[in-house]
DNA sequence: AAAATTTTTGAGCGACGCTCAAATTTCTCT
DNA sequence: AGAGAAATTTGAGCGTCGCTCAAAAATTTT
């Protein structure tokens, strides 16, 4: 449901009338729907793990290639998986409730994917730099790709965000491989 | 409300008794909450459209360290008006209805801070690729912004935040302008 | 087959955005 | 000043939401 329509699209009574039992059988299987959206997430986080689990092992490629290859397959992975990827950002808890521990290194392992080629790229770098380096080059694609699948400023044709994100990669990297300066 | 409980904490019934009227008479000054908050988003865009403009204007710099210090602005901004900030992202309108042009135009205003700076910096872009360029620019510094304020994942001090902005900004204008390889 | 336990049910609760006939206020004209 | 017209304000009420819980139904144990 949230697939089809959107976060908001997800009610309770749809969900038990689709799944074909009362409204409140729900609550025997999940808390509340925040849970049922971190499970939801889980399950999304997991395959987006596996794209870009796909994306780094296709075939050799340096360091910064494998980066872009990455983030482009982030890229993708969003498009095709829009209102899912979306529910992962725009879900708020209730005030005061805690995201689970789960639910929180699940997001950090995505940075594995980053770090690896990173750590090629900077063999000097201490671990704590590189996992700094890693969110902020995530974060920047994130935020690349959140704009540009955004229909609220003017749309983006696919292929142009991945020539943009590609691009952007690779001058960032290059300008953080240059030091003397 | 918004700057105070956020988006979810705006209700129509507690801003009636907070302006001191009934509940039906918010809807003589709005024709629905999607209308309200694009409303505050527009103060919410002016004021750090005025933020911005506050940094470029600050003394004489080079192209690059203008676009630093806007990217920083921006980053203050949005920590400073948290809520209000993440208002003009989070929020989505009612299914099927359309943002108003003015609205978007808006928003499209923002990059035109980025645009002065990268146009002295790449003189022989056309203003398409400026654009662009522009564009992937802000998304990425806002990618570093939205992440790093968000205590969903490890929460970034701020003051780290800023150096991650910069050093990112520094590296990709750097790459970029490097063409050579 | 009776009793104990577990599971399912759906009416109902409070809160939400929003509506609209009626009450009230304000304006207009002699 | 006062009567009638026009504009504004009111708040009960509608439909929907997430969620609860006593009662009904199904299942297990004895």
């Amino acid at each position: 449901m949230i697939a089809e329509k959107g976060l908001a699209g997800l009610k309770t009574r749809d969900l038990a009338r689709e799944i074909g039992c009362a409204n409140g059988a729900v609550y025997n299987l999940v808390a509340d729907v925040d849970e049922l959206i971190l499970r939801v997430g889980s399950r999304t986080l997991r395959r987006l793990d596996e794209a870009l689990t796909g994306a780094e092992g296709a075939g050799a490629a340096s360091p910064q290639e494998t980066l872009i290859r990455i983030a482009i397959a982030y890229c993708d992975f969003a498009a095709e998986n829009l209102e899912l990827w979306r529910a992962l950002f725009e879900h708020r808890m209730e005030r005061g409730k805690i995201v689970p521990d789960w639910a929180i290194s699940e997001q950090m392992e995505l940075f594995r994917h980053i770090y690896r080629p990173l750590a090629a790229l900077f063999p000097d770098r201490s671990p704590d730099e590189l996992g700094i380096t890693a969110r902020s080059l995530f974060s920047a694609v994130h935020g690349m790709v959140a704009l540009g699948l955004e229909q609220k400023l003017v749309a983006v044709p696919l292929p142009a965000l991945r020539n943009e994100i590609a691009a952007l990669v690779r001058a960032t990297l290059l300008g953080l491989v240059v030091p003397a300066r």
